[in-house]
DNA sequence: GGTATAGTGAAATTTAAATTCATAATTTAG
DNA sequence: CTAAATTATGAATTTAAATTTCACTATACC
């Protein structure tokens, strides 16, 4: 079967001036296309509306409508991961931003499973189900999953602590022993804060579990359990939001993993702590 | 992934009378809505076009053309038989979690799309740009949103406030005037606490943008703003990591809007603090 | 038994798609 | 070379679709 795609590239060539500019458009953005108006595409590839008519016509689909339908299709096929939306550009909405976000941050998911090493994760599986303690540290951007990751350990009945107040970790930290686990998140590794604390909680004997950028980074060096992030960075405005997606990514995979250790330890628990959430409804 | 039939089928219960025609009729016949006007199946199914755009908010989809678009999405992919990630089991490693993760959160945020409404985002990135102080607030596995969001503001110059901390809010929201936004986020808009401040902050005048699911809780109605996230509750352990993954993706785009529209006036600022940053490494 | 509240469709409004038409550019015939 | 014919294009208009508003009804709740 000949896609929809490939079909558009073919005929290309044979397609007037402004007719070729609306397929390369379309080329270059096949996902953007079926949320957008003709008017919007008449803009963003610089020919009038009547021409987006003509083309879908040229490219042997009756309607803008219909055109928008199959190409959907087409994408949901054969998934193309070509398009290229980390270049932003000047005319970009809202909402133009919205589905650039939706793709950045659905492929640098997507990538985790490049960086991840199966041996690695089931070390900290192992490392944090045994824990006493757990303490999560980030700072910056990478602040967010370390909060994040405190609140689900936290439900999950364990000892959890983080903080964003480098003094209130260094009193934190002379308290951990052998069972007690250290998590540092930093994505380029070189934070000096993570690494400084990462090397106070290892000289106490907790088990440091880094989760950072899979590279040469001294985290990356010192840590005794790597859990990777890809390097996703593209455009700089970008690069922070993606690199949060792929740690939250992997805090939900310990978050999943222990939750289904301890299973029906916890479910009491947890259900507890639902329906007292429901009485702060109304 | 729950298909949006499968999802069509469960929900047909609670839905009513004439919603619930449609619903049947979709059920038994999804090849030709793709292809229908809201005319024709308010036709064919015996209700009124106004109940079908209400029937495609009920089942979480902002609009009409998104279902279309998200139905066909749907049929194409159980043509090619996906494998069902959603349902867990007892032997799951956690590289298994890991990657079943991958799936969930990939398609929370695909499903994004289909429940965000392109004039109120736009409304959103309006107020927002026009702001003088925001604040955000959300509590449980919304403060991770709350925090995000408020530090990504921060580093665009915006006085931008959040807290944990029920009666901090209470004293932040007095001070807030028409010129102020205040982002409320509740998954299931019922949060006690965010309604309660959410009432107070309009009361005051500050714009109210509601991240919230598409459904007819109180802070559904009562935002004067609505950003939709989809409603992807499945798993009970699932639904909350990707409730989390649709606020985020959320925030990014109010954070790239922000960006986009500010621009050149805050990347000297932004350039300093990358370097100031980088100072903080070795 | 009256007052909210949810559900509904008719009508109006808004928005998008498609068509028409005038004009400019290009080609072709003489 | 020119003039007629053809083609390509976008502005403006028309048509159609989606969405909202509003008023009416039924039902639940005091």
């Amino acid at each position: 079967m000949t896609s929809l795609m490939q079909k558009i590239k073919e005929v290309l060539p044979q397609l007037s001036e402004a007719e070729r500019r609306i397929g390369e458009y379309v080329y270059g953005n096949p996902e953007a296309i079926p949320h957008m108006t003709t008017k919007e595409l008449s803009k963003k590839s610089g020919v009038s509306e009547a021409t987006i008519i003509r083309f879908c016509k040229s490219i042997g689909i009756g309607s803008f409508k219909s055109f928008k339908l199959a190409l959907m299709k087409d994408l949901t096929l054969t998934d193309t991961n070509l398009t290229d939306f980390s270049v932003l550009n000047q005319k970009d909405s809202p909402y133009d931003l919205f589905h650039k976000v939706i793709h950045v941050n659905k492929s640098a998911i997507e990538s985790c499973a490049d960086s991840m090493d199966r041996k690695e994760l089931a070390k900290a599986v192992e490392a944090i189900q045994h824990a006493g303690k757990i303490v999560f540290f980030g700072v910056g951007g990478s602040s967010t999953a370390a909060v994040d990751a405190q609140y689900k350990f936290t439900k999950l009945g364990y000892h959890s602590i983080t903080s964003l107040d480098f003094h209130y970790m260094l009193s934190v930290i002379p308290h951990l022993t052998e069972n007690d686990v250290f998590v540092a998140i930093s994505t380029s590794g070189k934070t000096k804060d993570v690494l400084e604390l990462t090397r106070f909680a290892q000289k106490k004997g907790a088990k440091v579990i880094a989760i950072t950028n899979i590279n040469k980074s001294p985290l990356y060096k010192e840590a005794e359990i790597r859990l990777c992030t890809p390097n996703v960075e593209q455009d700089f405005r970008i690069g922070s939001i993606s690199s949060r997606m792929t740690q939250l990514t992997v805090i939900d995979t310990l978050y999943m993993s222990i939750f289904h250790h301890v299973g029906e330890k916890v479910l009491q628990q947890y259900y507890d702590t639902r329906s007292e959430m429901e009485s702060l409804r109304r």
